[in-house]
DNA sequence: TATGAATGAGCGTTCATTCAT
DNA sequence: AATGAATGAACGCTCATTCAT
């Protein structure tokens, strides 16, 4: 139902396609994501849904089944776009081994990006987090993200780069540190320059990084 | 009523004496906190909250004057009580200098003694960041607990314990982390020992310290 | 329930004797005639009538069995006054026989003390006329108003000083004009000076009185 | 919306036109206006009103804001189409002078045909005169009727033919005289003809016109 | 396919009434 | 006799969902 029109010969990404070809959809979901961003799901009322992508009550049951499908629909393609970032990013390590360092910064250089350019549905993920209405795909694709980490603070670990220490753990530290960011951007925006993702790598890698015996 | 009851001599806790003072107000805090950080605001009908509290719904409003009333009542009671203990670790500073690194686990400590005694009431918090509904009291709360961090920070800064930099930034990435963990531990429980917070405190630390030049 | 007490020797007046045996019971009252004189019955809380009689909520559920009670009985209260005084009047019509003009003189002058005397009763006479709640001793007080009225004018009619017609219209008519002074002066006051009822006196005499042949 | 339909020929009125084209909107009007005059705006329940007039509660705010804005549009759709009657008959008289006897029976016989034809509307304009929740332009409205009749005394004071005094005391008495009887009529029906108004005309003008000096 | 008027269960809140004290 | 905390049905209103067009 929601997934990428795979049957389209040209390789343009699914978003511009379907866009094309379901633009009311497309509005929808877009209304949606800033909606339920800013109030929360209970927070946010279909027919102002409707109302903000202009388009009737209506349409959007015609689009999807209820308001818990929407916000899985939001979800799925956020976390979904998310995940597909941060895993390309790890995927082609497998080719040829890269140090540690090199794979934290594409993981936050990744996740740098991906706020940068869609602060909205980072908002949106931090604040659906473990909701009772994601359904299982939701749920898996957040997990996916998780695992991915993990599996890579392991091998960083066996190299020796990486403290030691229950690699779960410092996964959540890490993304923890990294949203704790993003949120305090949000609320105050002010206080940071655009570079503040940039400038706290480091800080960040040596909450990961083994530390230096000397 | 919610202050700290600083002439009882050892051991009375405020809330304690409360319960005893006024139950069903008790028990009405009780279950908003609960409902309302496994839910959201707009997702706890107030007579859900009233059955989960063994009370009518309309007494409620005998003791609170609206569902917004309540949640800022949970908000400051929590808020409050992270703040004094945040708080007081700071204020014997003023006496005899510490060094940052103590300073810091007094911190990390308080942080994790009130995840750990009130896992709900973080979680509470966590959700209830910057809320619309959140009244000037409650903000102010929020703010002065920043504003004591990011002190700390310059003073750890000026002393050169702790690496340069945005102290705001390095305060949303330490709480930030610290808060991930609590979420992680939170929704996936069984991956983490009790004893995760302490093992996190070294990593945190190397988060904000200055890089060792040798 | 609410008659006067009888057994009391001396022939004070029910009110004065009432006031020092049952002051709760005039103080509910009281507040109930000028808060349902301002609102309406619906929209008068009865705690509201608590708080300002001075008593506690429960307090008036021992005088009264339930808010149309209390209604009925501060109808009867002041429909009663008013009884009384037009119908002393008019008693005394009985021993002597007196001109209609004189009669009707004693009526307008009795209406004017009340509404000068008691504005709030009158109000709320006038707000509660054949409300659903009132019982069968408050509609026949009414009646009994509107029946001495009634004679009174048949009377005038045999005698050939008040014109001919349906007297249950007349009496409307000349009725409806003076309450219609009442209406005006507590909506307007400022545009009638005390003496408005004294002044329409004569206006109205000519509504009743049989047109002089010439 | 409540506009006269001024180009329609000869007889089509508003109502009907418009109960073609908004015909829920005309039931809730209509439920509204019978309800309210019969109970009073407090004590008539939104959701009885929609059942009264066949359609859901929720139907009743797809037309209005909110109760009292309904109980505006019901007393504006009636005051406005009795100041119609009223003022239009008045407007005439600007043309060609009149002796104040006759417009006196215009203001009469258009009242009367306003009480005849609709009778709750009148119920329940006099039952809502001067409630808290009428906003400004219900106000206005019955302000210009009051105004027209003041002036309209005045002229007939200045030509010597309306007895001397403050003119709105005598649109009080006037007013009040007419509504009383209205009042009569809708108690005790079968009391009076459907001629009483007609009857009552001459003892009301007596009541306004100058004293004959002989 | 798209609409948006209509629905009615359920929301936040009030209030007539009760009852333990 | 008097209290006022407590109740829960009912209030004014909202909103997820449906369906005739």
């Amino acid at each position: 139902m929601l997934g990428p029109a795979t049957t389209t010969p040209p390789k343009t990404t699914t978003t511009t396609t379907a866009k094309a070809v379901e633009p009311k959809r497309e509005a929808i979901l877009d209304s949606a994501l800033q909606l339920m961003s800013e109030r929360t799901f209970h927070g946010c009322p279909v027919p102002l849904i409707a109302e903000h992508a202009g388009v009737a009550t209506g349409t959007i049951y015609r689009y999807f089944d209820s308001k818990e499908t929407l916000a899985n629909a939001v979800y799925q393609r956020w976390k979904g776009e998310l995940a597909r970032r941060l895993l390309d990013g790890m995927a082609d390590r497998e080719a040829t081994p890269v140090h540690a360092r090199e794979l934290f910064h594409l993981w936050w250089t990744s996740l740098t990006q991906f706020v940068t350019e869609h602060p909205r549905a980072f908002t949106f993920l931090e604040l659906h987090h473990h909701e009772p209405y994601l359904d299982e795909t939701s749920q898996s694709l957040a997990l996916q993200i998780d695992v991915a980490a993990v599996q890579t603070i392991e091998q960083g670990q066996r190299d020796g780069a990486i403290r030691p220490g229950n690699p779960a753990l410092l996964v959540a530290l890490a993304y923890g540190a990294f949203s704790g960011l993003g949120r305090a951007k949000h609320a105050f925006g002010d206080l940071f320059e655009d570079s503040a993702f940039a400038e706290a790598e480091d800080a960040v890698w040596d909450l990961l990084a083994a530390p230096t015996t000397d």
